[in-house]
DNA sequence: GTGGTCTAGACCACT
DNA sequence: GTGGTCTAGACCACC
C-alpha cells in the first residue's frame, strides 16, 4: 500500500483519507484486520502516535474498531466509509476548481486544460 | 480581488502565489501601487505580519519592490512573475491528479470526472 | 481551581469531567476564557499534550472551543455541558452501588453506611 | 459468582479485592478449594494470566495458599481477608466521596442524593 | 506482539 | 505567549 504524504500539511487527516479511500474502494475490506500501528507507521514513514490518532478519529465516525491487544478492524458496515469517500472527492475536485480560480483560471478554462493534460 | 486561503496550509506562500497570479494575468499591471499591508491583511482576513513578509518574499523573487514611505510597486518587467505564474499552475495540476491517486482514483478516470464536472 | 486527579485511571477522561462539572455548575461561565492548555497542566501537574487533548475531546462534545492564537473558551450554550454532567453525576452513583455489591454489600445496606458516614 | 470489572483500571487488583470480599463475606470458607484459574478467567472474561498474578498477590498476603497441583485454597484463618475487606470498604467509600466532590457536590449534598436514590 | 495512554520536547502560524 | 501538530520514547494491560 503506497502511502503519499504532503508533510506541508497535517499528516493525521491525509492519513484518515486514504485509509477511507483504500476501505471504500474495496482494498481493505469490512472485518479486515488492519496493519500495526507501529508497522503502518513505518511504512509511511510517519510516528507511531500520529497513526494511532488516525485510527482513533476514524473509530469516531465509525470507519474502523480496535479490539485490546489484537489490532484495528475495518468495520462490519462501511457504509460511512463510502459516504466520507464521496464527499472526500467531490470536496477535492472542488477545492481544485476555487484554487484554479484563484490563479485566475476559471473553471471552464480548467476543464479545457484538464482535457489537454498529458498523462 | 477574492482571497480564497486555506487556513490549513501556511498562509504566507498562498499570498506570494495569488499575488504573483494577479500580476501575471495583469490584473495588477507592471509599476502598479498594491494596497497597504494593512488593508490587504483586512481584506484577506490574515495577520499584517503575515502579508509584510509575503511582500519581502516576492521582493526577494524580483516580483514587487518596496519605495520607502509609498508602499510596494509592482516591477518593471514581470518576466519573473511570469515563469512563477506557469509553474505554479503547472504544479497545481499535477498536485490535483497525484491527490485524487491517493484517493484511488487514476490519472484517466480524473479526466473523465472533471469532464463531467458541472460547472 | 482544585484538581483532583487519580494517577490510576486515564487522566484526560478525568479532566474532560471536571471541566464539564465546572461550567454545567456554574464555575467557568459561557464565552468565558479558560487557562492556557500549557498553565492548566501546569496547575493539574500533567503534560500540554493531556490538556489538549482533553480539550479536543470536549469540542467535539460542543463544550469548548478554540481560537488559534487566542486560547480556548467556554461554549456559548451550555446545554450539552449540562446535560453530560447530570449522566455524569449518575453514571458515579450508578458504579459506586455496583461496585459495593462486588464487595458484598447489597443497596440498601450501601444507603445505611452512607447515612452513618461520619463527614 | 458475578465478576463486575471495570476495563478501564488493573484488572488484576480488582480481582484480588472481590476474592477478598467473597472470603470476608462467608461466600468463599476457610479451606475451600477455588476454581481453577482458568475457569475462574473463563467466567471473569479476563486472562489467566491476570487470574494467576492474582492469586499469587493474595498469596503474598496470607489470604490464599496454593497446592502444588492441587489447585488455590483458601487460607485457614481468614483474618487478614476481614482486615484487608474493611480497609477496602473504608477506601471505596471515601473515594466515592472525593469523586462527587470532583464533580462539585459536597459531602453533605452527596450524602442527601444517597437518600434519595431509587434502588 | 498490540493497542492505550502519558511525558517531553520541538516547530509552526498566528495574536 | 497560544493553539496545532508532530516526533520520540516510555510503561501498562492484554493476547
Amino acid at each position: 500500500m503506497g502511502w503519499l504524504l504532503d508533510k506541508n500539511r497535517p499528516i493525521c487527516p491525509q492519513l484518515c483519507e486514504q485509509l477511507c479511500a483504500q476501505i471504500a474502494t474495496g482494498k481493505l475490506l469490512p472485518q479486515q484486520r488492519l496493519k500495526s500501528v507501529r508497522d503502518l507507521a513505518l511504512d509511511a514513514g510517519v510516528n507511531p502516535n500520529t497513526v494511532q490518532k488516525a485510527f482513533e478519529e476514524m473509530e469516531r465516525q465509525g470507519v474502523l474498531h480496535s479490539v485490546r491487544g489484537a489490532g484495528w478492524y475495518v468495520s462490519d458496515d462501511i457504509a460511512a466509509a463510502r459516504e466520507l469517500y464521496k464527499t472526500l472527492v467531490e470536496r477535492t475536485m472542488q477545492e481544485f476548481f476555487q484554487k484554479m480560480e484563484t490563479l485566475g483560471i476559471d473553471p471552464a478554462e480548467t476543464k479545457n486544460r484538464i482535457k489537454e493534460w498529458n498523462l
